[in-house]
DNA sequence: CCGCGGAGTGTTTTT
DNA sequence: CACTCCGCGG
């Protein structure tokens, strides 16, 4: 039996002992949260409860196999545990129980595929393509699925969001009719449906969510300040008969609120459960206090949170984070670079640092900079690789493969083709007898047509990657055969995007089955973007990462920088008009901020490198007040300095 | 009806 | 700046 009181201080103990009945974890950040999930698991294990029948849901499948590896460590036994995401978690449930719900099979939209049928039924909608200021498809998708993730009417959802639209409520509900009928119709599910149909059975159907309640006995779930309505309502459903259920979260890290999450949920839980026992991990673990001093003046500033004080638990000394000023991007990238390097040669190893700004197009400069003094490095967020064009394109012939009735799939490949937009293909897809077999899916074509040689090409390659069935990686060559002339022709840095397909085909392999490939990929992509592989062909050194302070969530290094403070980037210049809006861009900075557990360096430039005219950039306002900026080391550092 | 070129626009974070 | 949308010529 592990000796747990020798890992724990006493509150951590509590929580990891504390195994019946319902549970709030309010738990600061770098308070050992990942720890006390890893500990409570094993603990659940050890006193007999069946791994299988513990559920953890986690924001990310990467944060729940990392808990789960974790505590496999001490007991191989853990990792039986379930775990992942709501969204995969609901998949795998739907696709169980579809028949209950009405459905034989269903295919999964991504965004940009549910953006695509929001297009189709934009198109419906007739007189609207004079008016001027209409939402673009795919604002109209971000309306939609916001009234139907937080149960709102279109109407406010307007009122709160996109006032300039509120003119067109009556069109934008005739969308989202359109919109779930049509996905009804061709047996689409986009993110949300997950979660509405899997709350759906859950409501609909007793038994079986009796059989889930009683399968699943003890549930957690982690950064539920994160969790939409959905989400929350899924968790009260699957927990509604033992009550075996912990939350852990963190209120001060709420930054999710765009896609309908509401830190809400946190304080309401304890209604949904009285008796609910509510316990606090307060001591800091992760930073040294000069870290915690900034992470705290910022806390200061906020007006909505739940009383705070980060203390570090045993490192009361440490380097005063520094803030800089730079000239341009360019300066600042390149003096973070060689900061970096100055770190790496102090002993510091580049796993060890990272570089965190709001949005990905910051980190340009930076990665030439990267590129330039050859130092590896992996891209998180920003524009992910299941979402690049030439990979939707090459999936696409997978889709139609596995689910002859995927409309948008067969739009895309066949607009693909020489002389067909979207009008010849509407016409030729109406033309094909999608039941028939894929061999003579093109059998009734007109002979006339001037594409239509290219129809019967599209129709070899199908029956051939049919053919090949199941050896995944034989299917892939035959499409890639295939496609490569399209390829080259349709994008200029062709051979790029050819190793990412190569890339592609790699994963794919490792599956048996397509529509279980095709489903997780859309589910649970692959993180890292096409700059991740950026081939250094360095793979004993392990790289540095650069990411969106969206995608650091959960992950902390010995240094931080934090590029790019200025006011309109963080916070983001569209937020400002909305008091909301700015606190969460404030509990974003403040995640920043606690990443870092010794070395923490800020940094601005003055000059913008935005399009039009170079303006003054200003410092971001949650640096330039009186309680942060004492915290911090200012120094106006320039290339100059440098011993290069 | 396709596809190209020019004009205009809005610009983020993720499952 | 990059992407989308519109209008025109083929």
């Amino acid at each position: 039996m592990t000796d747990y009181a020798k890992h724990l201080n006493p509150s951590q103990l509590e929580v990891v002992k504390t195994l019946n009945g319902p549970v709030l974890v309010i738990a600061g950040a770098g308070s050992g949260k990942t720890r006390v999930i890893e500990y409570r698991v094993l603990y659940l294990i050890q006193n007999h409860v069946s791994p299988q029948s513990i559920l953890l849901l986690t924001f990310t499948r990467r944060a729940a196999r990392e808990m789960l590896s974790r505590a496999a460590r001490h007991d191989p036994r853990c990792n039986y545990v379930q775990g992942g995401t709501f969204h995969s978690f609901a998949f795998s449930i739907l696709k169980k129980h579809s028949k209950s719900i009405g459905f034989d099979s269903f295919s999964i939209l991504d965004e940009d595929d549910a953006a695509q049928a929001i297009q189709v039924c934009l198109r419906k909608l007739t007189d609207l393509s004079k008016e001027k200021r209409f939402p673009k498809k795919d604002t109209l998708r971000k309306i939609v699925s916001m009234s139907l993730n937080k149960n709102m009417p279109i109407e406010e959802v307007l009122e709160s969001q996109y006032g300039q639209f509120l003119d067109f409520a009556v069109e934008i509900n005739k969308i989202k009719d359109d919109y779930i009928r049509y996905k009804l119709e061709k047996n689409y599910f986009d993110y949300d449906d997950l979660l509405i149909y899997l709350k759906l059975l859950l409501v609909k159907n007793e038994a079986v969510r009796k059989e889930l309640s009683g399968k699943y006995s003890y549930i957690m779930v982690d950064e539920y300040q994160d969790t939409n309505r959905l989400q929350a309502d899924i968790t009260c459903l699957l927990a509604g008969e033992h009550k075996n259920v912990m939350i852990v979260g963190d209120d001060a890290q709420s930054i999710y609120g765009f896609r309908g999450a509401s830190h809400e949920n946190i304080l309401e839980f304890p209604k949904h459960f009285p008796g609910c026992k509510v316990l606090k991990l307060e001591e800091n673990y992760r930073s040294h206090q000069p870290v915690l001093d900034v992470a705290n003046a910022v806390l200061a500033n906020m007006k909505k949170k739940f009383p705070k004080h980060l203390i570090s638990a045993a490192k009361p000394n440490g380097p005063k984070p520094e803030l800089l000023f730079f000239k341009d991007a360019y300066e600042e990238a390149e003096w973070v670079a060689f900061k970096i390097k100055e770190f790496e040669g102090q002993g510091i190893d580049l796993s060890q640092q990272a570089v965190l700004f709001r949005s990905a197009y910051i980190s340009i400069p930076l990665q030439l900079a990267l590129g330039k003094l050859n130092i590896p490095y992996q891209v998180f967020g920003g524009l992910k690789f299941y979402e690049t064009a030439h990979v939707k394109d090459l999936l696409s012939y997978f889709r139609v493969l596995v689910n002859p009735l995927d409309e948008i799939s067969w739009m895309r490949i066949l607009q693909l083709l020489e002389g067909i937009g979207p009008k010849t293909a509407e016409k030729v897809l109406k033309l094909i007898n999608l039941s028939s077999p894929i061999k003579d899916i093109f059998k009734t074509q007109d002979k006339k047509s001037s594409y239509e040689k290219q129809l019967v090409r599209l129709g070899r390659l199908l029956e051939r990657m049919s053919l090949a069935k199941p050896a995944i990686s034989k299917q892939f060559d035959a499409c890639m055969d295939y496609y490569y002339p399209i390829l080259k022709e349709k994008f200029e840095d062709w051979q790029q995007r050819q190793e990412d397909l190569q890339a592609l085909k790699q994963i794919a392999a490792r599956y048996t089955s397509l529509s279980d490939f095709l489903a997780d990929f859309t589910i649970e992509p692959p993180e890292r973007s096409v700059a991740a592989k950026a081939s250094f062909g360095k793979l004993d050194v392990l790289p540095l990462t650069i990411s969106t302070i969206h995608s650091a969530k959960g992950l902390e290094w010995e240094c931080v920088f934090l590029i790019g403070l200025i006011d309109g980037v963080l916070p983001v210049s569209f937020s400002l008009d909305d008091e909301e809006g700015i606190e969460e861009e404030q509990r974003l900075f403040y995640v920043a901020v606690t990443r870092a557990k010794k070395h923490l360096i800020l940094s601005v430039h003055h000059e913008g490198n935005g399009f039009g005219l170079s303006q003054f950039n200003r410092i971001s306002r949650f640096v330039d007040s009186p309680n942060v900026l004492e915290k911090l080391q200012q120094k106006t550092a320039s290339l100059e300095d440098q011993d290069w």
